[in-house]
RNA sequence: GGUGGCGUGGCCGAGAGGCGAGGCAGCGGCCUGCAAAGCCGUAUACACGGGUUCGAAUCCCGUCGCCACCUCCA
Protein backbone atom coordinates (compact mmCIF):
# COMPACT_ATOMS: atom_id res chain seq x y z
CA UNK A 1 0.00 0.00 0.00
CA UNK A 2 1.08 3.32 -0.74
CA UNK A 3 0.92 6.85 0.33
CA UNK A 4 -2.53 8.81 -0.60
CA UNK A 5 -2.55 12.40 -0.45
CA UNK A 6 -5.14 15.20 -0.75
CA UNK A 7 -5.00 17.20 -4.52
CA UNK A 8 -6.11 20.70 -3.84
CA UNK A 9 -6.81 20.77 -7.38
CA UNK A 10 -8.31 17.42 -8.10
CA UNK A 11 -10.01 18.19 -4.78
CA UNK A 12 -9.71 14.81 -3.26
CA UNK A 13 -7.80 11.61 -2.40
CA UNK A 14 -5.59 10.35 -4.83
CA UNK A 15 -2.87 7.87 -4.62
CA UNK A 16 0.73 9.06 -4.67
CA UNK A 17 2.45 8.04 -7.85
CA UNK A 18 5.95 9.59 -8.94
CA UNK A 19 6.91 10.67 -12.06
CA UNK A 20 9.89 8.66 -11.77
CA UNK A 21 10.04 5.61 -9.48
CA UNK A 22 11.39 5.89 -6.00
CA UNK A 23 12.01 9.65 -6.10
CA UNK A 24 9.57 12.46 -5.73
CA UNK A 25 10.09 16.28 -6.11
CA UNK A 26 8.55 18.98 -4.15
CA UNK A 27 8.53 22.48 -4.24
CA UNK A 28 7.25 24.51 -1.69
CA UNK A 29 6.60 28.31 -1.67
CA UNK A 30 8.62 29.78 0.86
CA UNK A 31 8.33 33.12 2.21
CA UNK A 32 9.10 36.77 1.02
CA UNK A 33 11.77 37.66 3.43
CA UNK A 34 10.39 41.29 4.55
CA UNK A 35 10.06 40.58 8.11
CA UNK A 36 10.86 37.98 11.10
CA UNK A 37 9.30 34.85 10.75
CA UNK A 38 5.60 33.91 12.27
CA UNK A 39 3.78 31.15 13.79
CA UNK A 40 2.34 30.65 9.96
CA UNK A 41 5.51 30.49 8.47
CA UNK A 42 6.93 27.84 11.14
CA UNK A 43 3.68 25.76 10.45
CA UNK A 44 4.12 25.57 7.10
CA UNK A 45 7.67 24.82 6.49
CA UNK A 46 7.02 22.48 9.45
CA UNK A 47 4.51 20.58 7.71
CA UNK A 48 6.68 20.09 4.66
CA UNK A 49 9.14 18.25 6.95
CA UNK A 50 7.12 15.96 8.32
CA UNK A 51 5.92 15.16 4.71
CA UNK A 52 9.44 14.66 3.87
CA UNK A 53 10.63 12.87 6.43
CA UNK A 54 7.70 10.29 5.72
CA UNK A 55 8.52 10.04 1.92
CA UNK A 56 11.96 9.39 3.20
CA UNK A 57 10.96 6.65 5.43
CA UNK A 58 8.95 5.44 2.74
CA UNK A 59 12.34 4.54 0.71
CA UNK A 60 11.85 7.68 -1.09
CA UNK A 61 15.02 9.87 -2.39
CA UNK A 62 13.21 13.44 -2.00
CA UNK A 63 14.30 16.67 -3.46
CA UNK A 64 12.45 19.64 -1.77
CA UNK A 65 13.16 22.92 -2.73
CA UNK A 66 11.68 25.81 -1.22
CA UNK A 67 12.16 29.39 -2.56
CA UNK A 68 13.01 32.12 -0.73
CA UNK A 69 11.51 35.83 -2.21
CA UNK A 70 13.89 38.55 -2.01
CA UNK A 71 13.08 40.71 -4.28
CA UNK A 72 9.27 42.16 -3.93
CA UNK A 73 7.24 45.31 -2.92
CA UNK A 74 7.10 44.86 0.40
CA UNK A 75 10.82 44.34 0.80
CA UNK A 76 11.89 47.03 -1.25
CA UNK A 77 8.62 49.10 0.83
CA UNK A 78 10.18 48.60 4.28
CA UNK A 79 13.67 48.81 3.23
CA UNK A 80 12.79 52.33 1.97
CA UNK A 81 10.80 53.19 4.82
CA UNK A 82 13.38 52.89 7.36
CA UNK A 83 15.84 54.83 4.93
CA UNK A 84 13.62 57.49 5.43
CA UNK A 85 14.23 57.46 9.47
CA UNK A 86 17.74 57.37 9.24
CA UNK A 87 18.74 53.64 7.95
CA UNK A 88 21.60 52.92 5.89
CA UNK A 89 20.70 49.38 5.47
CA UNK A 90 19.56 48.52 1.69
CA UNK A 91 16.74 46.22 0.38
CA UNK A 92 18.96 43.18 0.11
CA UNK A 93 21.03 43.67 3.27
CA UNK A 94 17.30 43.55 5.11
CA UNK A 95 16.01 40.64 2.51
CA UNK A 96 19.12 38.73 3.82
CA UNK A 97 18.86 39.69 7.53
CA UNK A 98 15.30 38.31 7.67
CA UNK A 99 15.99 35.29 5.81
CA UNK A 100 18.60 34.18 8.11
CA UNK A 101 15.85 34.52 11.03
CA UNK A 102 13.74 32.49 8.97
CA UNK A 103 16.72 29.67 8.73
CA UNK A 104 17.46 29.91 12.24
CA UNK A 105 13.73 29.44 13.11
CA UNK A 106 13.49 26.61 11.46
CA UNK A 107 16.94 24.96 12.50
CA UNK A 108 15.77 25.34 16.28
CA UNK A 109 12.77 23.46 14.85
CA UNK A 110 14.21 20.70 13.70
CA UNK A 111 13.26 21.88 10.35
CA UNK A 112 15.68 19.81 8.14
CA UNK A 113 16.68 22.20 5.25
CA UNK A 114 15.69 21.83 2.07
CA UNK A 115 17.87 19.94 -0.59
CA UNK A 116 17.78 23.11 -2.49
CA UNK A 117 16.91 26.92 -1.69
CA UNK A 118 16.85 28.93 -4.53
CA UNK A 119 16.21 32.73 -4.70
CA UNK A 120 14.45 35.10 -6.59
CA UNK A 121 16.99 37.50 -7.51
CA UNK A 122 18.95 34.66 -8.94
CA UNK A 123 16.64 33.27 -11.58
CA UNK A 124 15.81 36.38 -13.37
CA UNK A 125 17.41 35.01 -16.54
CA UNK A 126 14.99 31.65 -15.96
CA UNK A 127 12.03 34.14 -15.32
CA UNK A 128 12.93 36.25 -18.50
CA UNK A 129 12.94 33.02 -20.43
CA UNK A 130 9.68 32.14 -19.33
CA UNK A 131 7.79 35.60 -19.95
CA UNK A 132 9.45 35.42 -23.48
CA UNK A 133 7.90 31.93 -24.38
CA UNK A 134 4.71 33.50 -22.98
CA UNK A 135 4.76 36.11 -24.99
CA UNK A 136 5.54 34.39 -27.92
CA UNK A 137 1.94 31.48 -27.25
CA UNK A 138 0.24 35.25 -27.14
CA UNK A 139 -0.51 34.67 -23.77
CA UNK A 140 1.10 37.14 -21.84
CA UNK A 141 2.01 41.46 -23.25
CA UNK A 142 4.04 43.83 -22.88
CA UNK A 143 2.52 47.47 -22.18
CA UNK A 144 2.65 50.08 -24.80
CA UNK A 145 2.39 52.79 -22.23
CA UNK A 146 6.07 53.22 -21.60
CA UNK A 147 5.77 51.61 -18.17
CA UNK A 148 8.22 48.25 -19.26
CA UNK A 149 5.00 46.42 -17.76
CA UNK A 150 4.80 42.90 -18.72
CA UNK A 151 1.28 41.23 -18.04
CA UNK A 152 -0.26 37.55 -18.00
CA UNK A 153 -3.69 37.55 -20.52
CA UNK A 154 -5.75 35.96 -18.57
CA UNK A 155 -8.78 36.33 -21.09
CA UNK A 156 -5.94 34.25 -23.60
CA UNK A 157 -6.26 30.93 -21.23
CA UNK A 158 -9.29 29.31 -20.88
CA UNK A 159 -8.87 27.28 -17.97
CA UNK A 160 -7.47 30.07 -15.83
CA UNK A 161 -9.35 29.48 -12.16
CA UNK A 162 -9.11 25.91 -12.22
CA UNK A 163 -7.11 25.38 -9.51
CA UNK A 164 -9.90 27.58 -7.14
CA UNK A 165 -12.64 26.55 -9.23
CA UNK A 166 -13.85 30.10 -10.25
CA UNK A 167 -14.30 31.55 -13.59
CA UNK A 168 -12.77 34.84 -14.23
CA UNK A 169 -16.65 36.61 -14.47
CA UNK A 170 -17.19 35.89 -11.32
CA UNK A 171 -14.38 36.91 -9.79
CA UNK A 172 -14.05 40.20 -7.81
CA UNK A 173 -12.82 43.35 -9.64
CA UNK A 174 -9.11 44.05 -7.90
CA UNK A 175 -10.61 47.32 -6.07
CA UNK A 176 -7.30 48.20 -5.13
CA UNK A 177 -4.94 47.57 -7.83
CA UNK A 178 -3.62 49.94 -10.18
CA UNK A 179 -4.76 49.04 -13.53
CA UNK A 180 -2.09 50.79 -15.19
CA UNK A 181 -2.66 49.23 -18.94
CA UNK A 182 -3.58 46.15 -18.63
CA UNK A 183 -6.36 44.53 -20.64
CA UNK A 184 -8.18 42.83 -17.95
CA UNK A 185 -8.16 43.78 -14.43
CA UNK A 186 -7.24 40.02 -13.22
CA UNK A 187 -4.03 40.12 -15.79
CA UNK A 188 -1.47 39.65 -13.32
CA UNK A 189 2.01 41.32 -13.83
CA UNK A 190 4.89 38.88 -15.03
CA UNK A 191 7.48 41.68 -15.00
CA UNK A 192 7.35 45.51 -13.63
CA UNK A 193 9.21 48.08 -15.28
CA UNK A 194 11.42 49.83 -12.97
CA UNK A 195 9.96 53.09 -11.00
CA UNK A 196 11.99 55.79 -10.77
CA UNK A 197 12.12 56.19 -7.28
CA UNK A 198 13.11 52.35 -6.67
CA UNK A 199 16.80 51.80 -6.60
CA UNK A 200 19.26 50.84 -9.31
CA UNK A 201 20.15 47.75 -7.33
CA UNK A 202 16.30 46.26 -7.42
CA UNK A 203 16.40 46.50 -11.71
CA UNK A 204 17.62 44.59 -14.10
CA UNK A 205 18.20 44.72 -17.84
CA UNK A 206 14.84 42.63 -19.91
CA UNK A 207 13.51 42.80 -23.68
CA UNK A 208 10.87 44.90 -22.16
CA UNK A 209 13.21 47.51 -20.32
CA UNK A 210 14.59 47.73 -16.98
CA UNK A 211 12.39 46.56 -14.46
CA UNK A 212 12.34 43.14 -11.49
CA UNK A 213 9.54 40.36 -11.82
CA UNK A 214 6.22 39.99 -10.69
CA UNK A 215 5.34 37.95 -7.65
CA UNK A 216 4.08 34.66 -9.53
CA UNK A 217 6.67 34.39 -11.89
CA UNK A 218 10.08 33.19 -10.39
CA UNK A 219 8.04 30.01 -8.53
CA UNK A 220 7.20 28.89 -11.85
CA UNK A 221 10.45 29.26 -13.51
CA UNK A 222 12.71 27.94 -10.47
CA UNK A 223 10.50 24.81 -9.96
CA UNK A 224 10.64 24.22 -13.62
CA UNK A 225 14.73 25.23 -12.98
CA UNK A 226 15.17 22.38 -10.45
CA UNK A 227 12.72 19.66 -10.51
CA UNK A 228 11.89 19.61 -13.96
CA UNK A 229 8.89 21.12 -15.93
CA UNK A 230 6.64 18.55 -14.61
CA UNK A 231 7.20 17.48 -11.07
CA UNK A 232 5.50 15.62 -8.20
CA UNK A 233 4.34 17.86 -5.81
CA UNK A 234 3.75 21.40 -5.28
CA UNK A 235 3.03 22.70 -1.61
CA UNK A 236 2.03 26.04 0.34
CA UNK A 237 -0.22 27.98 2.95
CA UNK A 238 -4.04 27.68 1.90
CA UNK A 239 -3.76 31.61 1.59
CA UNK A 240 -1.46 31.01 -1.71
CA UNK A 241 -4.04 28.77 -4.06
CA UNK A 242 -5.66 32.22 -4.96
CA UNK A 243 -3.64 34.07 -6.68
CA UNK A 244 -0.50 32.58 -6.64
CA UNK A 245 -1.11 29.59 -7.06
CA UNK A 246 -3.41 29.77 -9.59
CA UNK A 247 -1.41 31.82 -11.50
CA UNK A 248 1.32 29.66 -11.46
CA UNK A 249 -0.66 26.95 -12.94
CA UNK A 250 -2.03 29.25 -15.28
CA UNK A 251 1.67 30.63 -16.78
CA UNK A 252 3.39 27.32 -16.49
CA UNK A 253 0.61 25.60 -18.69
CA UNK A 254 0.31 28.40 -20.85
CA UNK A 255 3.70 27.99 -21.63
CA UNK A 256 3.45 24.14 -22.00
CA UNK A 257 4.68 23.10 -19.47
CA UNK A 258 2.88 19.89 -17.52
CA UNK A 259 3.71 21.72 -14.04
CA UNK A 260 2.66 19.96 -10.82
CA UNK A 261 1.18 16.53 -10.39
CA UNK A 262 -0.31 17.02 -7.05
CA UNK A 263 -1.28 20.29 -4.95
CA UNK A 264 -0.95 20.34 -1.57
CA UNK A 265 -1.89 23.36 1.20
CA UNK A 266 -1.55 23.33 4.67
CA UNK A 267 -3.91 25.29 6.58
CA UNK A 268 -3.31 28.29 8.74
CA UNK A 269 -2.68 29.23 12.28
CA UNK A 270 -5.00 31.27 14.19
CA UNK A 271 -4.60 33.34 17.13
CA UNK A 272 -7.50 32.70 19.64
CA UNK A 273 -9.78 32.23 17.00
CA UNK A 274 -8.61 35.09 14.97
CA UNK A 275 -6.90 35.35 11.80
CA UNK A 276 -3.10 36.76 12.71
CA UNK A 277 -2.76 40.05 10.45
CA UNK A 278 -0.59 43.26 11.56
CA UNK A 279 -3.43 45.18 11.70
CA UNK A 280 -4.93 43.05 14.43
CA UNK A 281 -1.82 43.48 15.99
CA UNK A 282 -2.22 40.03 17.18
CA UNK A 283 1.11 38.32 15.45
CA UNK A 284 2.73 35.57 17.30
CA UNK A 285 6.19 35.64 15.81
CA UNK A 286 9.09 32.78 16.39
CA UNK A 287 10.99 34.80 18.50
CA UNK A 288 7.74 34.91 20.87
CA UNK A 289 7.04 30.97 20.85
CA UNK A 290 10.42 29.71 21.05
CA UNK A 291 10.76 32.39 24.13
CA UNK A 292 7.82 30.87 25.72
CA UNK A 293 8.61 27.00 25.38
CA UNK A 294 11.68 24.79 24.38
CA UNK A 295 11.79 24.22 19.84
CA UNK A 296 10.96 20.35 20.78
CA UNK A 297 7.27 21.64 22.49
CA UNK A 298 6.77 24.20 20.20
CA UNK A 299 7.31 21.55 17.08
CA UNK A 300 5.15 19.28 18.95
CA UNK A 301 2.55 21.46 19.26
CA UNK A 302 2.58 22.73 15.40
CA UNK A 303 3.10 19.63 14.05
CA UNK A 304 0.35 17.82 16.31
CA UNK A 305 -2.46 19.03 13.98
CA UNK A 306 -3.37 18.03 10.92
CA UNK A 307 -1.89 19.81 8.36
CA UNK A 308 -4.73 20.79 6.07
CA UNK A 309 -6.68 22.10 9.57
CA UNK A 310 -7.07 25.09 10.54
CA UNK A 311 -5.38 25.63 14.06
CA UNK A 312 -6.13 27.91 16.73
CA UNK A 313 -2.51 29.09 19.18
CA UNK A 314 -4.38 29.70 22.55
CA UNK A 315 -2.72 30.65 26.21
CA UNK A 316 -2.99 26.96 26.96
CA UNK A 317 -1.58 25.44 23.91
CA UNK A 318 1.91 25.34 24.33
CA UNK A 319 1.67 23.75 28.08
CA UNK A 320 -0.87 21.00 26.53
CA UNK A 321 1.84 20.32 23.88
CA UNK A 322 4.94 20.24 27.22
CA UNK A 323 2.28 17.65 29.55
CA UNK A 324 1.63 15.17 26.15
CA UNK A 325 5.67 15.44 25.61
CA UNK A 326 6.47 14.61 29.31
CA UNK A 327 4.73 11.89 28.81
CA UNK A 328 6.93 10.46 25.99
CA UNK A 329 9.71 11.46 27.43
CA UNK A 330 9.10 9.96 31.13
CA UNK A 331 8.85 7.01 28.92
CA UNK A 332 12.30 7.23 27.40
CA UNK A 333 13.69 8.09 30.39
CA UNK A 334 11.90 5.81 32.58
CA UNK A 335 12.56 2.43 30.56
CA UNK A 336 16.24 3.33 29.69
CA UNK A 337 17.12 3.70 33.20
CA UNK A 338 15.17 0.79 33.92
CA UNK A 339 17.22 -1.74 31.36
CA UNK A 340 20.56 -0.21 32.11
CA UNK A 341 22.85 -3.35 33.20
CA UNK A 342 20.21 -5.75 31.55
CA UNK A 343 20.48 -7.39 28.34
CA UNK A 344 18.15 -4.88 26.74
CA UNK A 345 20.22 -1.80 27.56
CA UNK A 346 21.18 -0.56 24.36
CA UNK A 347 18.35 0.14 22.09
CA UNK A 348 16.77 -2.94 20.30
CA UNK A 349 15.55 -2.84 16.65
CA UNK A 350 13.50 1.01 16.03
CA UNK A 351 10.48 -0.42 14.46
CA UNK A 352 7.43 1.74 13.14
CA UNK A 353 4.26 -0.32 14.05
CA UNK A 354 1.46 -0.84 11.61
CA UNK A 355 -0.66 1.34 12.73
CA UNK A 356 1.28 4.27 12.31
CA UNK A 357 2.41 3.81 9.36
CA UNK A 358 -1.43 3.35 7.87
CA UNK A 359 -2.00 6.96 9.43
CA UNK A 360 1.02 8.46 8.06
CA UNK A 361 0.16 6.57 4.24
CA UNK A 362 -3.56 8.00 4.61
CA UNK A 363 -2.42 11.68 3.68
CA UNK A 364 0.09 12.38 6.78
CA UNK A 365 -2.62 11.45 9.50
CA UNK A 366 -0.36 12.73 12.33
CA UNK A 367 -3.18 12.91 14.74
CA UNK A 368 -3.70 9.30 14.17
CA UNK A 369 -0.38 8.42 14.21
CA UNK A 370 0.10 10.60 17.49
CA UNK A 371 -2.55 7.65 19.14
CA UNK A 372 -0.54 4.86 18.15
CA UNK A 373 2.24 6.42 19.88
CA UNK A 374 0.47 7.42 23.11
CA UNK A 375 -0.69 3.48 23.16
CA UNK A 376 2.64 2.82 22.83
CA UNK A 377 3.95 4.65 25.78
CA UNK A 378 1.31 3.25 27.73
CA UNK A 379 1.95 -0.59 26.72
CA UNK A 380 5.69 0.40 27.57
CA UNK A 381 4.78 1.76 30.78
CA UNK A 382 2.62 -1.42 31.97
CA UNK A 383 5.19 -3.85 30.71
CA UNK A 384 7.55 -1.64 32.85
CA UNK A 385 5.02 -1.94 36.23
CA UNK A 386 4.70 -5.80 35.60
CA UNK A 387 8.86 -6.21 35.14
CA UNK A 388 7.98 -7.44 31.80
CA UNK A 389 11.36 -5.92 30.07
CA UNK A 390 11.68 -7.50 27.29
CA UNK A 391 8.17 -5.87 26.00
CA UNK A 392 9.74 -2.77 27.75
CA UNK A 393 12.30 -2.59 25.25
CA UNK A 394 10.25 -3.07 22.05
CA UNK A 395 8.22 -0.74 23.07
CA UNK A 396 10.96 1.94 23.73
CA UNK A 397 12.45 0.61 20.00
CA UNK A 398 8.92 1.74 18.37
CA UNK A 399 8.39 5.05 20.48
CA UNK A 400 12.06 5.90 19.44
CA UNK A 401 11.08 4.74 16.11
CA UNK A 402 7.75 6.95 15.44
CA UNK A 403 9.39 9.74 17.56
CA UNK A 404 12.14 9.59 15.52
CA UNK A 405 10.50 10.03 11.95
CA UNK A 406 8.23 13.18 13.39
CA UNK A 407 11.17 14.49 14.75
CA UNK A 408 10.34 14.81 18.09
CA UNK A 409 12.61 12.98 19.88
CA UNK A 410 13.03 14.11 23.33
CA UNK A 411 16.42 12.40 23.38
CA UNK A 412 17.70 13.63 20.17
CA UNK A 413 20.86 15.42 20.73
CA UNK A 414 18.88 18.45 18.63
CA UNK A 415 17.01 18.98 21.88
CA UNK A 416 19.49 18.84 24.28
CA UNK A 417 19.90 21.69 26.70
CA UNK A 418 23.84 22.28 26.02
CA UNK A 419 25.00 22.30 30.28
CA UNK A 420 28.49 22.49 31.14
CA UNK A 421 29.14 19.07 32.13
CA UNK A 422 31.56 19.31 34.65
CA UNK A 423 28.71 21.84 36.37
CA UNK A 424 26.33 19.06 35.69
CA UNK A 425 28.96 16.17 37.80
CA UNK A 426 28.94 19.20 40.31
CA UNK A 427 25.33 18.89 41.17
CA UNK A 428 25.06 15.18 40.70
CA UNK A 429 27.48 15.30 43.54
CA UNK A 430 25.51 17.56 45.73
CA UNK A 431 22.28 15.91 45.10
CA UNK A 432 23.92 12.90 45.94
CA UNK A 433 24.55 13.87 49.36
CA UNK A 434 20.79 15.81 49.76
CA UNK A 435 19.35 12.64 48.18
CA UNK A 436 21.18 10.18 50.65
CA UNK A 437 20.31 12.53 53.67
CA UNK A 438 16.95 11.76 52.54
CA UNK A 439 17.25 8.25 52.73
CA UNK A 440 18.49 7.97 55.75
CA UNK A 441 15.65 10.42 57.11
CA UNK A 442 13.10 8.19 55.23
CA UNK A 443 14.71 4.85 56.74
CA UNK A 444 14.92 6.52 60.18
CA UNK A 445 10.95 7.63 60.11
CA UNK A 446 11.96 11.47 60.46
CA UNK A 447 9.71 12.26 57.58
CA UNK A 448 9.52 16.10 58.23
CA UNK A 449 13.23 16.00 57.55
CA UNK A 450 12.75 14.20 54.34
CA UNK A 451 9.75 16.42 53.04
CA UNK A 452 11.93 19.26 53.90
CA UNK A 453 14.78 18.73 51.68
CA UNK A 454 12.32 17.59 48.26
CA UNK A 455 10.26 20.82 49.04
CA UNK A 456 13.56 22.89 49.12
CA UNK A 457 14.62 20.96 45.63
CA UNK A 458 11.33 21.36 44.52
CA UNK A 459 11.61 25.49 44.67
CA UNK A 460 14.98 25.59 43.10
CA UNK A 461 13.25 23.79 40.22
CA UNK A 462 14.15 19.99 40.70
CA UNK A 463 11.23 17.28 40.82
CA UNK A 464 12.28 13.92 43.18
CA UNK A 465 10.55 10.92 42.01
CA UNK A 466 10.95 7.92 43.97
CA UNK A 467 11.47 4.68 42.35
CA UNK A 468 12.43 1.15 42.68
CA UNK A 469 15.42 1.73 42.18
CA UNK A 470 16.11 4.55 43.66
CA UNK A 471 15.26 8.45 44.12
CA UNK A 472 15.66 9.52 40.49
CA UNK A 473 15.71 13.84 40.09
CA UNK A 474 15.43 15.81 37.25
CA UNK A 475 15.32 19.64 36.42
CA UNK A 476 11.83 20.70 35.43
CA UNK A 477 11.91 21.58 31.69
CA UNK A 478 14.85 19.69 30.54
C1' G B 1 -22.00 38.07 -5.64
C1' G B 2 -18.30 33.71 -6.59
C1' U B 3 -15.25 29.57 -4.48
C1' G B 4 -13.91 26.51 -0.44
C1' G B 5 -14.16 25.00 4.62
C1' C B 6 -15.82 24.44 9.69
C1' G B 7 -19.43 23.48 14.09
C1' U B 8 -17.34 16.58 18.16
C1' G B 9 -17.50 15.74 25.84
C1' G B 10 -14.79 21.06 30.74
C1' C B 11 -10.55 22.18 26.98
C1' C B 12 -7.40 20.66 22.65
C1' G B 13 -8.14 17.45 18.72
C1' A B 14 -8.99 12.74 15.27
C1' G B 15 -12.68 9.86 12.78
C1' A B 16 -16.54 9.83 8.07
C1' G B 17 -22.55 4.45 8.12
C1' G B 18 -22.24 -0.57 12.87
C1' C B 19 -16.75 -2.29 18.92
C1' G B 20 -16.88 5.89 22.23
C1' A B 21 -8.72 7.83 18.54
C1' G B 22 -5.34 10.31 21.46
C1' G B 23 -3.73 14.33 24.78
C1' C B 24 -4.89 17.88 28.85
C1' A B 25 -7.97 18.80 33.04
C1' G B 26 -11.53 16.26 36.64
C1' C B 27 -13.31 12.12 39.66
C1' G B 28 -12.54 7.04 42.04
C1' G B 29 -8.88 3.27 42.90
C1' C B 30 -3.78 0.72 42.96
C1' C B 31 1.23 1.99 44.26
C1' U B 32 3.72 5.47 48.06
C1' G B 33 5.25 7.10 54.99
C1' C B 34 3.07 11.28 52.13
C1' A B 35 4.02 12.70 47.29
C1' A B 36 5.74 12.52 42.21
C1' A B 37 5.78 9.31 38.11
C1' G B 38 3.16 5.15 36.34
C1' C B 39 -1.08 1.86 36.00
C1' C B 40 -6.50 0.63 36.30
C1' G B 41 -11.41 2.48 36.16
C1' U B 42 -14.52 6.59 35.04
C1' A B 43 -18.37 10.52 29.85
C1' U B 44 -26.09 8.68 27.60
C1' A B 45 -19.77 13.98 22.66
C1' C B 46 -20.79 14.89 17.65
C1' A B 47 -24.79 22.97 15.99
C1' C B 48 -30.31 22.52 15.04
C1' G B 49 -34.68 20.40 12.24
C1' G B 50 -36.24 16.84 8.87
C1' G B 51 -35.13 12.55 5.71
C1' U B 52 -32.59 7.83 3.77
C1' U B 53 -31.16 3.19 6.39
C1' C B 54 -32.03 -2.68 10.26
C1' G B 55 -28.42 1.09 12.02
C1' A B 56 -26.32 8.17 10.99
C1' A B 57 -21.43 12.13 14.41
C1' U B 58 -20.61 10.00 9.39
C1' C B 59 -25.08 10.06 3.58
C1' C B 60 -29.25 13.58 1.63
C1' C B 61 -32.35 18.20 2.20
C1' G B 62 -33.08 22.50 4.96
C1' U B 63 -31.89 26.03 9.03
C1' C B 64 -28.62 28.66 12.26
C1' G B 65 -23.73 30.15 13.56
C1' C B 66 -18.47 30.80 12.41
C1' C B 67 -14.28 31.19 9.10
C1' A B 68 -11.01 31.56 4.76
C1' C B 69 -9.89 33.16 -0.32
C1' C B 70 -11.61 36.44 -4.56
C1' U B 71 -4.59 40.05 -6.85
C1' C B 72 -0.13 41.78 0.41
C1' C B 73 -0.33 36.83 2.72
C1' A B 74 2.68 30.58 5.37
Amino acid sequence: MGIRLYDTHAARLRDFVPLIDGRVGIYVCGPTVQSSPHIGHLRSALVYDQIRRWFNYRGFDVTLVRNVTDIDDKVLLNAAAAQATGSTEQWWALAYRYEREFTDSYAALGIQPPTYEPRATANIPQMQELIARLIDAGHAYATDDGSGDVYFDVRSWPSYGELTKQSIDAMEAAADADPRAKRDPRDFALWKGRKADEPESASWASPWGDGRPGWHIECSAMSSRYLGTAFDIHGGGLDLRFPHHENELAQSSAAGDAFAGYWVHNGLVNVSGQKMSKSLGNSVYAADLLGAARPLVVRYYLGSAHYRSTIDFTESSLAEAEAALERISGFLERVDRRLAGTRFASSGAETIPAEFAEAMDDDFGVPQALAVLHDTVRAGNQALDNEDLSSAATARGQVEAMTEVLGINPLAPQWQVRTDASARAALDALLGRLLADRQAARESRDFAVADRIRTELASAGITIEDTPTGAHWSIDGE
